[in-house]
RNA sequence: GGGCGGGUAGCUCAGCGGGAGAGCACCGGCCUUACAAGCCGGGGGUCACAGGUUCAAAUCCUGUUCCGCCUACCA
């Protein structure tokens, strides 16, 4: 209770660390493992150990961090399931990058060594990401980290690797993948990434076989032509028609190309007439499949021509194309040359333009596990949130393709898979096989391919809580209560857990998946380091604290709408937490006179202020509650802050000055206890959004406690919401804005105190306007208040400024201070205002078929309105007439 | 090509059937001892455009247009 030390700014830095560590060192983010029956759980979604936090983990931490936070402050046994992600692409390329510095490739290492020195690299910098995350604040239960690469995990994926292909729903074989020439590798289609670029569309003639004719063929990759190995029409095509089955004559190669029909070419599009490259293109693969097609591979996995390329082998892919296109012309093949934009396939990873290229790879059959995913979310077991996303989740279901889960790199879980040298027999094991089962051979050679990172995330719900062993964590805590990801994973992440989960534990891996926006810079552009316009969430925290950053991210995220970041917005908040700051600088020096226990007396017997202020703070609780049960973060830290600033500090501390300055003891003893309560049950509201500040000064506030992060959560109480003392708060604020406002147009000084009368029809306002004229006296610097009942004479005030509030009709004195001119110039002004929403109001209920269709309560409002703004017409229009005549007497 | 989201105050965005809101910026006045990172007051918007439904539309429907994203085998 120190006042005197608390500094007149926040200082976040200190407080934050010093918070974080006590947090830590007392287990209060420990989940039992027992189940206690009011369980809540979510597991992190993994970032890369490579990673470092940006804008799109802190918003997707600070949210689940919301959520841990308000369900153990509720009572729940809360786990919150930390970890990193081996991420195999994005960490062999770190590393071989820092061995690049050396001098050296991986391939100089070989393969153990070169895993060796990425289990180095882990353990050097691979907790980067954990501490910022703790940095921001995370309740995570540390004590349970995981790594997709650990023992445990990797038993989970060799496990569900053994057993899908037990089940016969994994496959070895050759098809066309997308391979990265740069790392080395196939992808999966969603490891692609699509970008439109400018290019050329390539027309070259193909000559008929025994004829004179030819056909023309339109290509953007001219150089795939030395793999074609047929032409395709469309089989309605008038112009071609007639070529079917007849043999176009490859030109440079002369292979013979069978001309065939088939309804997937466009006719349309280019010349209608398609060459076709088996071992090139997605579409002519399928079309090979179709029509039984030879397949020629031109080109290797470096990108480089193979032998097939006749006198082009050994040529890079785009020297290829130059020299093709060159040739072609100089041979008179080249038909012309347009401009085209094409879709390019991108490495996810390294950007490099990925080739369509045949290997033998490994694929999950994953058409009945995504129906099964596609049955739950449509039953109901897992909602999806906002709705719309199911739409776009049941799309993908519904039109996935087998998944290419074999990677060609080093750094990964090893398929455990081995060929049997002797008689060929394919061995899938649980345990390293030592002998062939079918032949006895003890040469036995394992796949080198790993798995794609994907793979074992996929299975991160259930192979972090223990699985394959059925765990009294799994049995708590599985399923788990909420996902919270960004859309961008939706597939590649969200669709595959919600398959492994009910395949391998037999119910959905999550009852709610919550998916968040994304965070983009202030042109709405996706941050990303190539465009340099990232904002560093590590700097943002740094300048203007933790707590100030997390608010901005919760008041942004609004459902379905992405979040442009502005550095302005953060200073706003960082104000906010400054103002939270000084509220309880200001409430505590006067809250020592309180003992533990007292407590605001029910609302009857408080006084108005106090009334009012519980009455409000109770309808927060209420908001926040709801707000963050469905996920509207936004509008809980919208209610927070609205209430916090503008009606517990501009109003209630103000008022509180009165009471807790004056000489009654009771009234004072009142004022603190409500004054305790509220600053408490608002650290108490306020804490999972910004939990560091909140800390410091609830235990400021109740030094006997040792922290809050336990709770409890503010209940609503029903019986502290008061309509009545709103409605005379609002009179009393009415009040006391009008002659702020006549104050400040008639350029009075705030220092001169005015003179103020009230003209009220009612007995009980003017009751209450004498009951609290302190507060108008005070809150509006007023020295001499009357109130008086309207049949009293009016004529003493020669000239005043005028105002209405609620029928009442507020008088300010202004002889000798002011020139009429204004106040005639700003009743003329809200005059024109009213008058015009009393114009609607009338044609409203000047409407029949308003009153007779409309609802009662809709009716009965806009009779209310018309009153009051008639009331204010009056009022105001007297003023204006008086002053004019005034004037001009 | 298909799908989704969006066009509301100068900027960034809430609101999504009954009186146009917030933060920042702007203008005027205040160092009123919790806070100048503050206090008090103020100005500012045919809610993209056109139709329709309704007693009533920023809000629901249809169309147009512009922007963003996702997805796709038109080479």
């Amino acid at each position: 209770m120190d006042q005197g030390t608390l500094p007149k700014a926040y200082e976040p830095a200190e407080i934050e660390k010093r918070w974080y560590s006590f947090w830590e060192e007392k287990k209060l983010f420990h989940a039992d493992d027992k189940k206690t029956g009011k369980e809540y759980s979510i597991v992190i979604p993994p970032p890369n150990v490579t990673g470092s936090l940006h804008m799109g983990h802190a918003l997707n931490n600070t949210m689940q961090d919301i959520l841990v936070r308000y369900h153990r402050m509720n009572g729940y046994n809360t786990l919150w399931m930390p970890g990193t992600d081996h991420a195999g692409i994005a960490t062999q390329n770190v590393v071989e990058k820092q061995l690049a510095l050396e001098g050296l490739k991986r391939e100089d290492l070989g393969r153990e060594k070169f895993i060796e020195r990425v289990w180095t690299w882990k353990a050097m910098s691979g907790g980067v990401i954990i501490n910022q995350l703790r940095r921001l604040g995370c309740s995570c239960d540390w004590d349970r980290e995981r790594f997709t690469m650990d023992e445990g995990l990797s038993r989970a994926v060799r496990e569900v690797f053994v057993r899908l292909y037990e089940d016969g729903l994994i496959y070895k074989g050759d098809y066309i993948v997308n391979w990265c020439p740069r790392c080395h590798t196939a992808l999966s289609d969603l490891e692609v990434e699509h970008e439109e670029a400018s290019g050329n569309l390539w027309l070259i003639r193909y000559p008929i076989e025994d004829s004179d004719e030819y056909v023309v063929v339109a290509t953007t990759r001219p150089e795939t032509m030395l793999g074609d190995t047929a032409v395709a029409v469309n089989p309605e095509d008038d112009r071609y028609r007639h070529l079917i089955g007849k043999n176009a004559i490859l030109p440079l190669v002369g292979r013979k190309l069978r001309i065939i029909g088939d309804p997937v070419v466009s006719m349309e599009f280019g010349t209608g007439a398609l060459k076709v490259t088996p071992s090139h293109d997605m579409t002519d693969f399928e079309l090979s499949i179709r029509h039984n097609l030879e397949h020629v591979t031109i080109m290797d996995y470096n990108g480089r021509i193979n032998a097939n390329g006749i006198h082009f082998a050994g040529m890079d892919r785009y020297e290829c194309r130059k020299a093709i296109v060159a040739e072609l012309q100089e041979k008179g093949y080249l038909e012309s040359i347009q401009p085209y934009a094409l879709g390019l396939g991108r490495c996810y990873r390294c950007k490099d333009v990925v080739e369509p290229l045949i290997s033998q790879q490994w694929f999950v059959k994953v058409e009945p596990l995504a129906q099964a995913a596609l049955k739950a979310v449509q039953k109901g077991h897992t909602r999806i949130i906002p709705e719309n996303w199911t739409k776009v989740y049941y799309e993908w279901m519904n039109n996935i393709r087998d998944w290419c889960i074999s990677r060609q790199i080093w750094w990964g879980h090893r398929i455990p898979a081995w060929t049997c040298q002797g008689c060929g027999e394919i061995i899938v094991a649980r345990e390293d096989p030592t002998e062939c089962p079918k032949c006895k051979s003890s040469t036995l050679v394992q796949e080198t391919d790993v798995l794609d990172t994907w793979f074992s995330s996929a299975l991160w719900p259930f192979s972090t809580m223990g699985w394959p062993d059925r765990t009294e964590l799994l049995h708590t805590f599985y399923p788990t209560s909420c996902l919270v990801t960004g859309f961008d994973i939706l597939f590649f992440w969200v669709a595959r857990m919600m398959m492994m989960g009910i395949k391998f534990m037999g119910d959905v891996p999550f009852r709610d998946v919550y998916i968040h926006a994304l965070v983009r810079d202030e042109s709405g552009k996706k941050m990303s380091k190539s465009l340099g316009n990232v904002i560093d969430p590590l700097q943002v925290m740094d300048v203007y604290g933790t707590d100030a950053f997390r608010f901005t991210l919760s008041a942004l995220a609004a459902q379905g709408r992405d979040i442009r970041l502005s550095e302005s917005r953060i200073e706003g908040y960082r104000n906010f937490m400054n103002k939270v700051w000084n509220a309880a600088r200001f409430a505590l020096p006067h809250l020592e006179t309180l003992s533990p226990e007292d407590t605001p007396a029910d609302s009857g017997s408080l006084p108005l202020a106090e009334r009012w202020i519980l009455s409000r703070l109770h309808r927060t609780i209420q908001e926040v509650r709801s707000s963050i049960e469905t996920y509207c973060f936004n509008d809980a830290a919208q209610s927070l802050y609205q209430f916090t600033w503008h009606e517990f500090c501009d109003w209630y501390i103000e008022e509180s000055k009165i009471s807790l300055s004056g000489e009654n003891q009771e009234r004072k003893q009142a004022t603190a206890a409500t004054m305790r309560y509220v600053l408490d049950a608002l650290m108490m509201l306020l804490h999972p959004f910004i939990p560091f500040i909140t800390e410091e000064i609830a235990a400021k506030i109740r030094p006997e406690r040792t922290s809050i992060m336990r709770g409890p959560f503010p209940e609503f109480d029903p019986s502290r919401i008061d309509p009545e003392a709103e409605r005379m708060m609002g009179i009393l604020m009415g009040v006391v804005s009008s002659v702020r406002n006549i104050r400040s147009e008639m350029n009075i000084a705030p220092s001169r105190a005015l003179p103020v009368l009230v003209f009220s029809f009612s007995e009980q306002e003017r009751e209450l306007l004498d009951k609290n004229r302190s507060m108008v006296e005070t809150l509006a610097k007023v020295n001499e208040f009357r109130v008086i009942a309207p049949t009293q004479e009016m004529e003493p005030l020669r000239m005043a400024a005028t105002a209405v509030v609620n029928e009442m009709r507020i008088l300010v004195p202004l002889e000798g201070i002011v020139d009429p001119d204004a106040e005639i110039f700003r009743l003329s002004k809200e005059l024109a205002k009213i008058e015009k929403e009393l114009q609607s109001v009338s044609r409203k209920l000047s409407n029949e078929e308003f009153l007779a269709k409309a609802n009662a309560a809709a009716v009965q409002k806009q009779k209310e309105r018309h009153s009051e703004l008639t009331a204010k017409l009056s009022g105001l229009g007297s003023g204006l007439e008086k002053m004019r005549s005034l004037k001009s007497s």
